[in-house]
DNA sequence: AATGATTGCTACAAAATGTGTAGCAGCAAC
DNA sequence: GTTGCTGCTACACATTTTGTAGCAATCATT
């Protein structure tokens, strides 16, 4: 079944939409990809390259969903954002920095 | 090798925090069982509940590294999120309210 | 002390998902 | 027509996730 807002997801039939996101972001490299995308437009090679060679496979099936959802687009200069895909990119920000305050809170390894 | 800041992490050598963290909210469950446990301090298996009837040996993984991790406590009263727990179920709010608004721009499939 | 109920959790096999390498088809430039 | 780049697929292998069953520990009741 196709992913999309008001489906039911995996782990959750009520279709809320906090639970596709779940869903969405749950699975691996998702996350990764909108990240590396909030940086920069970057063309399939690419963003497969910024995202530690994760195989095309992989990286083509999560496309296919952003794509689906809306939150990221493909032209000629290759894939970015879309509107829907930068606003969630801001919420990532968010987590970015408490990401680098837990870090520093659980101690430097180094 | 156990998750920790300045580890390297699956798809990133780097240990940044946020690609940790990555690869920790990346893990299937992981997302929904910090939201769950935002709203209350739940049991294994009233947790288990919450989450759709997650497989107990998944719930057992997840809930194994969020401890090691400092973000979810076990005591009598059950699994909760600690301190550094609660400032990432914060992050998750934004998520939240995202999600809303875009399954309004969306347009409702019913 | 025996019973029963509830707890967190493990075992294990099947199913689903992800990986890595190779390479193909389309297109543009030369 | 050959070279070089693109997005992407094929496929076999590895890892992860699932679902069911049930066990050992703890507790309250008898």
């Amino acid at each position: 079944m196709k992913k999309e807002a008001g489906n039911a997801v995996r782990g959750s039939s009520t279709g809320r939409p906090i639970m596709l996101l779940f869903d969405v972001l749950g699975e691996r490299w998702t996350l990764r990809i909108l990240w590396e995308l909030k940086q920069e437009t970057l063309n399939f090679r690419a963003l497969r390259a910024r995202c530690d060679n994760v195989s095309p496979t992989s990286l083509n099936k999560r496309l296919k969903v952003l794509r689906e959802l809306n939150l990221v687009q493909h032209d000629d200069d290759g894939y970015s954002l879309s509107e829907a895909g930068q606003s969630l990119g801001t919420q990532l920000i968010g987590l970015h920095q408490w990401a680098e305050t837990w870090a520093t809170s659980l101690g430097p390894t180094d």
